[in-house]
DNA sequence: GCTATATGTAATATATATTTGGCATTAGGT
DNA sequence: ACCTAATGCCAAATATATATTACATATAGC
């Protein structure tokens, strides 16, 4: 399973660190950590609440096969 | 937990059964009757599944705050 | 009235997301 | 050399998504 590098990327373009975002939005930074290895599967509430954190969107982080330029 | 009536639509739409979609994803049918009730927290990948099925995008779908005009 | 399809819902079982706790590495500051 | 923050990863425990089976209702066609 791919990495989640655009989930990266929007986390650092806010200078969050993964233990930040991970209490902002209420899991443990083992869960951010894992989603953004691409090791699972996260459920969509919590895929919105890091979108929200984020100030992106659901198809900006996690849509896949579109255009993603950079 | 509020029901998810634009999976329902979009569904209605392209006049595919909760079978039909459970089937073409590769879930149960509660589980596609559960979304639509809003009873849970699918995974999104599932969530991904479905709206490649139905020609929708994460945002069309799941995502929650903005313009979702009729 | 019978049969078939579509839907809503519930109980129990299984798979997996998520937590907890821990260890290792890297980079920065003192 | 030491300390701290940030990250990657791992094993075991817990919470919850999802499967399985089943029952009930409504509608449409025969």
């Amino acid at each position: 399973m791919g990495k989640n590098l655009r989930l990266k990327s929007a986390r650092a373009a806010k200078d969050i660190s993964q233990k930040e975002l991970a209490e902002t939005v209420g899991v443990t930074r083992q869960t951010i950590n894992a989603i953004e290895s691409g090791d699972f599967n996260p459920s969509i509430r919590l895929c919105i609440a890091i979108c929200r954190t984020l100030n992106k969107t659901l198809d900006q982080i996690f849509w896949e096969d579109d255009g993603n330029a950079e």
